[in-house]
DNA sequence: CAGAATCCCGAGCGATACTG
DNA sequence: CAGTATCGCTCGGGATTCTG
């Protein structure tokens, strides 16, 4: 936790490489990541494979056109599968890519500090706010 | 990798608790992890105190405003400490605290990840815009 | 059922000006 | 130097409507 070591200037950790601009890959997965809804989708999906409908039923609150545009992202990034059965009516089944698993298991760790963390986190709030009351009065 | 023990449902892992809505702080966080500037922040303070305007010269880009509102952010959540030193002119340090540097560790973890996968999201990216670019024609 | 297209509002953010 | 205050614009995303 308090490693040393982890402070140290590594080839592989630049963080001007975490800008906007450029090639920069890492804000580009980051913003797909923090959308409002794409954490939500690749997590219903982890161990199954389900219909749009049923992903929306899932999802509680969002619209058709977000659902669709999270999808047609997730898709494109090959982070999602997307399987169309030639039937009628037309079933169209969304499931996670081997590569969609791998980002799933990542995103856990940051879901898990979290809940890991979010007492302290209210605290300091909690604090702050005090803090800031103080200064009005 | 393919642990099928991922896939169980986990009473510590409810998918339904990401969501925005009542008491979730999962989201909060991501929200604050991925917002445009608390990212290179966080990087930036990881293992040094800066003053305002020297972040202010290592992020490219940023304006006084939202350098201003991110710090007051990250500062509200207890990830960053802010030290003001009564001297003329003013001179205020801002530094990672413990748990700031947790959360760090834990970036790092979807930083690397996305190094490692940038090239085959490239590649999907081509993929599906190659597809595309079929049905037009 | 799955989704594309259109319209529209409000939050987010940048630019600018002012202050202790 | 280290901010806060105000204005204005962009654009993410919701509601609605239309198609295969």
């Amino acid at each position: 936790m308090d490693d040393p070591a982890s402070c140290e200037t590594t080839d592989d950790y630049d963080v001007r490489q975490w800008d906007t601009r450029e090639g920069c890959e890492v804000r580009q997965i980051l913003d797909r990541v923090a959308d409002k809804w794409s954490l939500l989708v690749i997590a219903l999906l982890d161990c199954q494979s389900l219909r749009f409908s049923e992903l929306r039923r899932e999802i509680d609150g969002v619209s058709q056109r977000m659902l669709s545009v999270t999808l047609r992202h997730l898709e494109r990034d090959g982070l999602v599968s997307r399987t169309v059965h030639p039937v009628v009516p037309p079933r169209v089944d969304y499931a996670l890519t081997p590569l969609g698993r791998t980002l799933h298991e990542t995103i856990k760790a940051l879901v898990t500090w979290t809940e890991d963390h979010q007492r302290e986190i209210a605290e300091a709030r909690a604090a702050y706010d005090r803090g800031r009351e103080m200064m009005d009065a």
